[in-house]
DNA sequence: ATATTTGTTTTGATGCATCAAAATATATGT
DNA sequence: ACATATATTTTGATGCATCAAAACAAATAT
């Protein structure tokens, strides 16, 4: 009865296609293979198996979208995986640029056991070391809607909140850089010609980067 | 190219199955179905497919053993599973008697890199909670051959040094009676008739468990 | 020594997750 | 609107791990 790995990896990939697209239309099942790593014909099979266990709706040649039953699986796949990022960082010492993969394995064969003792030794976090919330154990998220270093005003202090990326060398340089959650910056200006972000830090030096790295950039003001 | 977790279990099996017995003998298929949970043919076609990757020496009707590969992967998975244990119980605060089934799941899954930093957390142990001795990262392991409850001298003060045992309510009930490794308690007399072995435990206290129970308490002298 | 019991291997099949390539449907360009 | 390009579904097959039951081998009993 419990669901596969496999399975949710699929309700995982499915829950980040939606909240990352703007509109919530349907996930086409290019991307959804893309996104799990399988060939195409491989997700639309998944897919018709995953209908008929009720975690999904699809719909033939249009996508698919997740169920409530599926989107509270999902969360809680989330929650054990955002839960276990946290862990790694703040009681086990790793960086946070290399907790990814890691979290990626043993979120799926963590007991509720596990989960409970980390939840009470962090604390019950409400985010992730990336800034990323983590839903209750019930499947419930905060939905915060951020600004991006793209969207924000200029001229005015603002706190990195949350980085919507993984990827370890990317991690890497934000930190060298000192724009890791909780830090302060400031938009100095934006320069659509040049597709680049210039940024005052915390400690006063400019750096700049491009529209596509500000972009996952998010931020709250103050 | 890495061993799935089907793989390590067989191999973890085979392992421990060798060690208990006191002779070296081939491991019969039966047993080995029965340690890893599935049916004889399973176990047969497994086997065969293991000697083909040159991890066990097989003979048909008679049995099986590890090879020196295999015997290496074995004590690598048993690395893994024992710091796990150790780590939850001493770093997450579990109770020494449910941290099995957690291990058994999590051994197949963590990375190299976070074994070594639970082994760093813990200052490199060389033994689990239950006194079983840890691998070092090569697959050495301290083979200590030990007294139990059975056999060690009687009125002479021992201290519990492993329980060969992971039966949960086992371990709650050594718990219970102050009969963990670390502890100190003299056996006072054993009655073959009724099976039993009677026990003065560091507090004083006088119990008498059966010799089968009796047999998994480990001791050294002293 | 032969029959019976016990243990092992073989056989044929199943479920899950996957792929490549063929067939089909949808979208796009001019 | 029609040809072309792109995306999706089907089809047929594969690998891994498993089972039940039939066939077979080895040990045991009388």
């Amino acid at each position: 009865m419990l669901p596969s790995s496999t399975v949710e990896n699929y309700l995982k990939a499915l829950y980040h296609a939606e909240t990352a697209a703007t509109d919530r239309r349907l996930v086409p099942m290019g991307q959804l293979a893309g996104a799990v790593g399988v060939a195409p014909g491989t997700a639309t099979t998944m897919v018709k198996a995953l209908a008929e266990s009720g975690l999904v709706e699809y719909e033939p040649y249009l996508g698919v979208r997740l169920s409530s039953a599926g989107a509270k699986l999902a969360a809680l796949v989330l929650r054990r995986h955002r839960l276990i990022e946290q862990f790694l960082v703040e009681i086990m010492g790793m960086s946070w640029a290399e907790v990814h993969e890691d979290a990626e394995q043993l979120e799926h064969v963590v007991s509720e056991r596990l989960i409970d003792r980390m939840d009470a030794m962090l604390g019950h976090p409400s985010v992730d070391p990336h800034g990323d919330p983590i839903p209750t154990p019930d499947g419930a998220m905060a939905t915060h809607s951020y600004h991006s270093l793209l969207t924000c005003p200029l001229q005015t202090t603002v706190t990195v909140t949350r980085v919507a990326d993984q990827d370890a060398s990317f991690l890497r340089f934000l930190e060298a850089q000192e724009l890791k959650p909780g830090q302060s910056i400031e938009v100095e200006a934006r320069d659509p010609v040049a597709d680049s972000v210039r940024l005052r830090t915390g400690d006063e030096r400019l750096i700049t980067i491009g529209t596509k790295a500000a972009s996952k950039v998010l931020i709250e003001l103050g």
